[in-house]
DNA sequence: GCAACTTTGTGCGTGCGTTCACAAGCGGCT
DNA sequence: AGCCGCTTGTGAACGCACGCACAAAGTTGC
């Protein structure tokens, strides 16, 4: 890249550098810091691009390649020092600062939801909860009130909410989409089976389990065309790594081209 | 493509067809599929391309690409007839049979899965639950008894499972997986925060809602790049429609290139 | 029956993401 | 000090996926 030759400063080309991260890689990045995370407290104190992608299955090159998007830092002939990298790897995505959650729709769902302390060990506490059912409003889950949904918008903007997490039916969603959207939530994560129409500056990120089994389920079929008896399989030892950070994780195809 | 001389017959074109359908592409497919029935609930006998696009956020153009991935009958200057695409979608998807499923670890996260009715209703019937702790092996959730994983390969293969669901801690994923596998199970849904290692005939899909966040979060830490100062969303009329079948619903960026 | 309109199906250009392969850089060893 | 081996960082090729734009094919209206 020749450096540009100004841009010696620090600031500066971070700004350029995130925007510029590609999605995919960003999925990734969070994978990276994970599993970094536990090889610390394994007590690594540096790892290769080849270690590091064994573990979380990624090629060992496009890990290199999204590592160098935050700018790395790391040493040739040695590899990558664990905790300086895990310290750029969460200013990069935005972890210095921790992000406010709030969860709509406290049912089977959102009960597990909030509940959850992967969440706010991560840095997202759940700050708010919020339900229509009068049964649950008023009602405290891990400590935390359940209010009502006309709440959303003022409580939302007093505790800063940043995320917003759907658990709601579907055909709610929108509505409650709505409402953390006016309430200037800007990034929302949702379980709901429906798509959801929001402004062009929210961000939706969207779960939705039923789709995810019908993959399964046609790689389910795909291989039974091929293979139409077999209905047990057989004993293994581990075989290939998979992993990658988006969840599209496959992994099958022996190879076959065309 | 020009076809190939002797593959006048359905059954063979299907066949290969199915093979080289792109993964995106069948992740939209099952957006198409539910939307689909939601339309024809409502009475819809037709739908456009431009309408069921329009619906689901994605582009006609690729929506109609999806499509003709699985030899789609649509009828020019008029749609698609509604009930038989739904039907073509299930068979393309492996709908036609039921898969049942199998949920490991039954504590928060899976009592919500295990008494969650949607998988029943779209064909996938969670046949088996496991887990290790002695309170809840033995209990009944949704009418189905909860067994010891030790009864995994077992009770597996005698109830015919052909997908697996994840839900225990971490440390304890990839032992389970590898029970999992050991008993036939090719396809996995896991929602442990692990990276499992399994043979290369298995497909492994992971939901990780940590993940989820921090991309949220990196889009929030990219914003403040810009706007440093905003902290309360406006008001808003919807405006862009989005979706897209996988999770990767963006949306943001309003149109600026490089 | 013909013309005008509508919508599908797809060929093709474009851009993104992945992967290979290798030069540049760093530490350790002699 | 200099060489050797290891690992990073990235240039470049490849392949896939997206989306435009248009021809083919059907329908409606006259
Ligand atoms: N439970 C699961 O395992 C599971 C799996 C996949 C998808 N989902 C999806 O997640 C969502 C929630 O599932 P669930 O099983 O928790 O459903 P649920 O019915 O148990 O819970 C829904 C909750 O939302 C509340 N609610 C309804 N309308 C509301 C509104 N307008 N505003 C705020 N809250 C409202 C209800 O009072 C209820 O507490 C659904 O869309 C479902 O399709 C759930
Ligand atoms: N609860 C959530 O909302 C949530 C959100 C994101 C991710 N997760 C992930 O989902 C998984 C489950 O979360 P949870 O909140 O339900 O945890 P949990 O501790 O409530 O439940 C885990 C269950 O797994 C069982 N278990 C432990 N070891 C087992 C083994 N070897 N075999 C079979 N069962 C075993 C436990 O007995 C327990 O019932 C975790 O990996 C967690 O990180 C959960």
């Amino acid at each position: 890249m020749t450096v540009p030759p100004e841009a010696e400063r620090e600031g500066v080309g971070d700004v350029a550098r995130l925007r510029s991260i590609p999605e995919a890689s960003v999925a990734r990045l969070a994978l990276y810091l994970r599993t970094l995370g536990e090889l610390s407290e394994q007590g690594a104190e540096t790892v290769s691009s080849d270690e590091l992608a064994a573990v979380t299955g990624v090629n060992p090159a496009k890990l290199r390649k999204d590592l160098s998007f935050i700018g790395s830092y790391g040493i040739r002939g040695v590899g990558y020092e664990v905790r300086p990298l895990v310290h750029q790897l969460e200013q990069s995505l935005g972890l210095n600062h921790r992000q406010a959650v709030a969860l709509v729709g406290v049912g089977n769902l959102g009960h597990a939801l909030a509940g959850y302390g992967g969440f706010d060990g991560r840095g997202f506490p759940v700050t708010a909860l919020f339900d229509v059912d009068p049964d649950l409003v008023g009602i405290h889950i891990n400590g935390i009130l359940v209010e009502h949904v006309r709440e959303i918008p003022r409580i939302a903007a007093e505790r800063g909410v940043t995320i917003g997490m759907i658990a709601t039916p579907g055909p709610a969603a929108q509505a409650v989409c709505d409402l953390l959207v006016s309430a200037g939530v800007q990034c929302i994560l949702t379980f709901a089976p429906v798509v959801l129409q929001v402004p062009a500056d929210v961000e939706v990120r969207k779960v939705d389990l039923a789709v995810e089994l019908q993959i399964l389920a046609f790689h389910v079929a795909r291989r039974n065309l091929d293979h139409p008896g077999v209905t047990t399989g057989t004993t293994n030892g581990h075989a290939l790594v998979n992993g990658a950070a988006d969840n599209r994780t496959v992994n099958g195809s022996g190879g076959i081209h065309s």
